[in-house]
DNA sequence: CAATAATATTCGAATATTCGAATATATTTA
DNA sequence: TAAATATATTCGAATATTCGAATATTATTG
């Protein structure tokens, strides 16, 4: 059973990659990135979130190969590496305006 | 501001929704379950995790309304709900064997 | 080279997650 | 109804995650 265990790691590879896409400041960093390049600045003044918070939460995107670097002077500008991770992220937020959709129906009829 | 203060709450579920992914034991189910439905006793042998914590992973994966159940018996039989998680979760899996394609090709071309 | 600006890192506390162990809750069958 | 089977839940310990505060690093400019 050694594909088992082999494929227990690509399980754990593909969580692992599955949980940078599992935080609220990392979805709106992306969706933000979703378009153009942005720096560090940029995105902390547009999140509201405090640049030391962003930072840290770049460097996991970047661990996990999700978004791209590019220096100018002493701004970082970040970029999505692989457009796919959005398509993923959107299609899972797809699913939760369909569960929306689904609990309003379930309480305007209960009405 | 009013609207940030949904698009904020917005960006947490959506993370909420993401972390149901964002767990190895949790993939390796939605991928047993993805052509056909199964009991919590298969999935634990399918799996061999415990039944308690299979159990506890499906808890989690009913409360995101990401599977449905069916009882028949003692036995409770789930299956997933929305085919799109799946594709979401595809799409992550698909990023990562291109990322490990393009660390073998760094690899290769290092020695 | 000193001052400034932009970004990154380290550390610690609060919080969340995961899993095993034990137990509880059906449901079926003898 | 008692025993057996399948599943769910509760609790606690170990571990992981998140964030703020403070500090460090790097690049630019005067």
């Amino acid at each position: 059973m050694i594909e088992a265990k082999i494929a227990k790691k690509i399980y754990r590879l593909h969580a692992e990659l599955c949980k940078t896409l599992a935080d609220p400041t990392r979805l709106e960093v992306l969706n933000l990135l979703r378009n153009s390049e942005k720096s560090v600045g940029e995105l902390a003044a547009l999140t509201s979130v405090r640049q030391a918070t962003i930072s840290q939460h770049l460097a996991i995107l970047r661990q996990k190969g999700v978004v791209l670097t590019r220096k100018d002077g002493t701004n970082i500008y970040y970029s999505v590496k692989n457009p796919k991770i959005i398509e993923a992220s959107d299609i899972i937020k797809a699913v939760l305006f369909e569960q929306i959709t689904e609990m309003e129906t379930l309480t305007a009829n209960a009405r």
